[in-house]
DNA sequence: TGGCATAAAGTTAACGGTAACGCAACGCTC
DNA sequence: GAGCGTTGCGTTACCGTTAACTTTATGCCA
């Protein structure tokens, strides 16, 4: 009150130093009481835990981790956030991570190949422990930044082709097929692929493949394909149908690259007066939340997010903890819901 | 070649140093070619910048923060990120922070406050150069740890009551009233709020008291409460429908917490064969990108999150730049759609 | 040609920790 | 009571970068 702003508190915020010097110890008696206690005297022990309480003294990891080798940062890299494709998984993962005491760096591409090297670039310079990164295509440089940065990667979603390091994630051809295979037995034949399908979402253009092939395995006639470069919005799928059936009103069969796409694809058809499933039969892919509760209720294919979250968790403890690399592929499972009906008699 | 394994590149990843090293010039200004460009000889420039190339070199940010004052994180706090009621926000808030070479540092509480209070000195570990924190209503140890680290703190989501540093948000206990005259307006008149409640989401509770409110004020029967201290699921709607009407049969309005708990409150009264909007209204909260595609399309409540994540980006540089804390409140819509019906005449 | 501003580099000292090492005091064994 | 392993703490040397100075070269004018 009476002398002013003495100048103590010497700048802000407390240090190591601070800490040290209230209790009268030495600078590393203190990082030895967070860091192995074992090593110091109980009594002083209390003391400069009281201390730190006192001064709400937070470490300064930014120090540490220079010091140290590791910075107890794992890097994720996603692709897309707003649609909540990935936003259950980073979920999982940063609870599970959590429990290692490894706080989770987010960066989203947004499907920009250019912003993807950025972002790489930017997650590396922390020094991160680990990286999990969404997919296994990325542009060359990237791989060269995450190969020659030593760091553990881990690609998520998706798997085959050249990992990096590890993977875990599904098998999106053999998705794409067994939508086509399950519309199929469901005696529809004339089908085709609608939704978004941005140039580097690599797994939608594997699906489309994967069902491309069990239809030409079928003898049927070629997928349609109805797609756009954008996002997947429920009112990208009203859009495309009203295309899409112009152009080939043959078609019977949908085959929707997520399920967001399809709700707006099965509005759309109830409008035209289509039925679903009698006329006509709808799949989508990522089982959200709503799929059950739209009308009809969507068939679709149900990713194991939880399970790809958790196991890359664990793949990134293990690496950290100098374990061998390793991919490991998670399971989907085929919801059949109303959209289509498996009863169906063949059309022809 | 000949004398085998010499010590140099020694260890690792490339420093300032090794590219000093290459080009022939001082630590200091390879760091100024990239810190301050122009004081730096354009001759000169180009080859470090080369030099930096061939070595693949990433700066040590971990450095760089500890040296300078900065550290170009921004610790964001959400307290769920699974049912991706704050996805979009981040999302959009990722982006923009982006321009501005900040990056977001994510923790996901989950709507513990324990958890809350650890992922707040995690994050503030990191010298963030500001937090974004989901709410207003914190354990009072994260209040403490905001305010004395000094660092910008915007609160998003919620506002009012004792604002830390900054706010961007929306008056929930508004949005609450909106819903219940909503639905008084379309003529019903035994209302009952439903969903998930859990001890920590302020929001929720803000939004109940406001309905609660406005019936007080309509003068009609005390809102019946139907929740759980779980998340919200559409599986949760179907159960506490159920419950709901077991002990209240009279019920015609219900509120729900958010969309996707609505989405099974639909469901399950077409199961029971309770007509939407005729014998019941429903209206949820937040506008899910499912909302209007479900039978009947549901009534709800739009946050323009999109203007959240925009607004805190902007406040978080502002603040950064020095610029004077503030609270910007934005709106939100009320959608009305089938599942509550305008023209319904009193029951009464 | 000396004086002096300016540009372009180099030197030095932090930043806040951690890890390796050193050293005193203590208790134990024989 | 000498020898020796423990325990508990202090010293010192970095980690890679930035910022504040200092130095050296360069050009311009009187």
């Amino acid at each position: 009150m009476s002398s002013g702003a003495e100048p103590r508190e010497q700048g802000g915020t407390p240090t190591l130093a601070s800490i040290a010097a209230k209790v009268g110890v030495s600078i590393n008696t203190v990082s030895r009481a967070l860091r192995a206690p074992k090593t110091v005297r109980p009594e002083l022990r209390r003391q400069i835990a009281e201390a730190m309480d006192e001064l709400n003294y937070v470490p300064n990891r930014l120090a540490g981790g220079l010091s140290g080798t590791r910075s107890d940062i794992v890097g994720v890299v996603v692709t897309s956030l707003y649609y909540s494709e990935f936003a259950s998984i980073i979920d999982t993962l940063q609870s599970a991570l959590l429990k290692d005491n490894l706080q989770v760096m987010l960066a989203n591409t947004r499907y920009d190949p250019d912003q993807e090297i950025t972002l790489v670039r930017s997650i590396l310079s922390w020094r991160p422990a680990a990286v999990a990164i969404i997919g296994v295509d990325h542009p060359a440089k990237v791989t060269e930044l995450l190969k020659s940065s030593g760091v553990p990667v881990i690609e998520m979603w998706d798997v085959g082709g050249g990992i990096i390091d590890s993977a875990v994630g599904m098998d999106h051809e053999g998705a794409g097929k067994a939508q086509a295979q399950h519309i199929i037995a469901c005696g529809y034949r004339h089908l085709a692929f609608l939704g978004s399908m941005r140039e580097n979402d690599m797994r939608a253009r594997k699906r489309a493949r994967g069902a491309a092939s069990a239809i030409a395995a079928a003898g049927l006639p070629d997928l349609v394909h109805a797609v756009r470069q954008e996002g997947g919005r429920p009112a990208l799928g009203e859009e495309l149908v009203h295309e899409l059936l112009d152009h080939h009103p043959q078609i019977d069969g949908i085959i929707c690259n997520s399920d967001v796409v399809a709700f707006g694809v099965l509005k759309a058809l109830h409008q035209l007066g289509r039925k679903v499933p009698d006329d006509i039969g709808v799949i989508g892919f990522g089982d959200s939340e709503a799929a059950n509760y739209v009308t009809p209720s969507l068939s679709t294919i149900r990713p194991d997010r939880h399970r790809i979250g958790e196991l890359t968790a664990e793949l990134i403890v293990a690496r950290i903890n100098g374990e061998e690399p390793r991919t490991d592929v998670v399971d989907w499972e085929l919801i059949a819901r109303n959209s289509t009906r498996p009863s169906r008699s063949p059309t022809r």
